[in-house]
DNA sequence: TATGAATGAGTCTTCATTCAT
DNA sequence: GATGAATGAAGACTCATTCAT
């Protein structure tokens, strides 16, 4: 994805066990900033958990935001390819639906600490970002909308009830996520995406 | 729950539009604190938007995180309520739950400033306020869950799932709310209301 | 000028050498700037010359560039007042010149360090705070003018060359002196006052 | 100046519109630090206009400072080229003075750039740069004196009054030319120099 | 000759809080 | 009860320069 490009010039980047400054940067910021917040985070600790000095961080990102900006993509990027994958997969709409909401809880858990800062953190990404953000966001929520109204059209979803809200509804739950699961407790993530996809699916089945 | 008490002494607090200045300090707390998050929010802000001077803050509230503190203790004294009243209802557990969801909605979209700030909030609050929150939290989860396994033991819940997990599911969907509805969209607070609760108590039901 | 008003409320401002801390920050300010350049002195110095905390002269000045701005809204009282006084006196328009000339190198000379200061830094004041200054300046300027246009039309003074730009040939002179008059020099402030005053007259002269 | 120098090895330096990167970056650095100041440009700012990059730069201009000193040296050798050739002509002392002052204007105003930088950057320059400066600049202001002297000795410039400060007088006119002076003014660079030209010989002129 | 990574000291500013009155 | 002065630690960010290639 970066590699070969012929001859490289300048100073090429000191990694540490292979992974770049940009790297450490951006693992140091995931975790930190899911621990104790964006404001809660200095660019101090950040660059000291990274082990990098402040100057190379900003080297690479224009500003503390922009760290927090690219966290943001790489969860939205992940989260888009994953929907994608289950929508197009050739099963029964319900099971279809069944399947993205176990998907989602899954990564959702996998990556709790992404999951922790994205709705507690938004309101602090710059304006431009935010923007951004939402947008994207927009669009996941758009591709499981139209699989719910898929299944009100073959009549195996009620339709009593609107799309728009039942995502919300769905979503909500597992965007929730990071505020009471923690590794250690009893429920494991399959039992939690089992469970929830399961509740979600005889919600809006018709009876 | 403050006021009455005889007799009073000294000088009377001044009022503005009839409300004393810890008031309108909590009032100016919640509208910026959910406008610009906690750490956004400087003291200075908030006192000036009270129309009180910092020395003054200071004489009522020990310190900002106080302030914060105080305006959760309200919303959990309000949902508590809340819940107890509509748990103490003489009527089929199902609607029961069914009621309790759309109470919780409507109150949680009456008071979306608060709901707001509870999640996304809460650990910015002192270790020891934010250790009674949960605490406080927990015991209204736990008022919640007795009512689902009540639904459970009486047959009218499925019991393949488990009771602790559909609570985390409901208020999920729940919590998540200021992180869409907005007063201007399409979707009034009885219609989520009722959404949810039907989406919720359908998905529990036993077939 | 800003003494009795009754009562005074809150803790009263500390005073070294009954010199108050803003007054103290300006003084500072102005030898540092003069000697150092507004760019080349740090907020710190500025603070440690004036024997104040950093933070206590945030309380005072919005930002470093309110601390010069306020050194410019001195140095342009001054001057008004003194060219006002000139223009108002009872003399021959030509006398009346030369006394403004005279007046304003040794109030310059007097001030040599606000002089040195004035245009050296005027680009690196906020661009609002320029504009005010500018337009100040130009009032100065306009006053001036408005003698040498008086002069033209009594036929003492040449028309032959357009007040506007004597203005500015006059007051470039004088403008200038920071950057080569010593106190240590052999010209005393009365010597460069007269030999400039002369020139600039002898100049606009009629023959 | 530079150029010539029989036969060239290595790579001929690369040119952009038939300008070297030292050339540019020279052109760039005039600009830059007319416009926001000395202190106001970074050297980032410097090699992105010039479109070169900053190791390039280093290895051109020991340090940002020798850039500035560059722009000195050449405003210092133009004018001294200038005021010689005017010196030796073969004229009238008080024409000469005339002709003097109107090509020291007409110069400053067609280098009003590298002017504005002159006095207002002359303290940022590196110690012993400065010093420098001066040494050169002050061979020229004698030059100059030379002149007003040689007119005082023939009687025809009045002696009432130094040479030395109607040198100061004349020039501070010049060097505040920057100050004022705009191209989309209404005043033209020849209009500037004959009245300052004319009110200097008029004023230092016997009667 | 030139690149781009990396440094590290330094910048201005903010802010919750305490203090003297 | 209330004021406004004062604190001091910490914050994000900049920048001239050096280094390894």
């Amino acid at each position: 994805m970066s590699a070969p490009e012929g001859r490289r010039r300048g100073r090429p980047p000191a990694t540490v066990n292979g992974r770049t400054a940009p790297e450490r940067l951006l693992d140091a910021a995931l975790e930190l900033f899911a621990e104790k917040g964006f404001d809660g985070t200095s660019v101090q600790d950040v660059v000291r958990a990274a082990g990098v000095t402040k100057g190379a961080m900003y080297h690479y990102f224009p500003s503390k935001d922009d760290l927090l900006h690219e966290i943001y993509l790489r969860v939205l990027r992940m989260q888009t390819e994953h929907l994608d994958t289950v929508v197009a997969m050739d099963l029964p709409v319900a099971e279809r639906v069944h399947a993205a909401v176990v998907d989602v809880v899954v990564t959702t858990i996998e990556n709790i600490q992404s999951a922790t800062i994205f709705f507690r953190s938004l309101h602090q990404l710059a304006e431009e970002n935010q923007r951004q953000v939402r947008r994207e966001r927009r669009r996941y929520h758009e591709t499981f909308r139209a699989l719910v109204v898929e299944g009100q059209r073959e009549g195996v979803f009620r339709d009593d009830v609107s799309a728009e809200l039942a995502v919300d509804y769905c979503f909500g739950s597992v965007h929730h996520l990071p505020m009471w699961w923690r590794a250690e407790g009893d429920a494991s993530a399959d039992e939690v995406a089992r469970t929830f996809a399961d509740l979600f699916v005889a919600g809006i089945a018709t009876r």
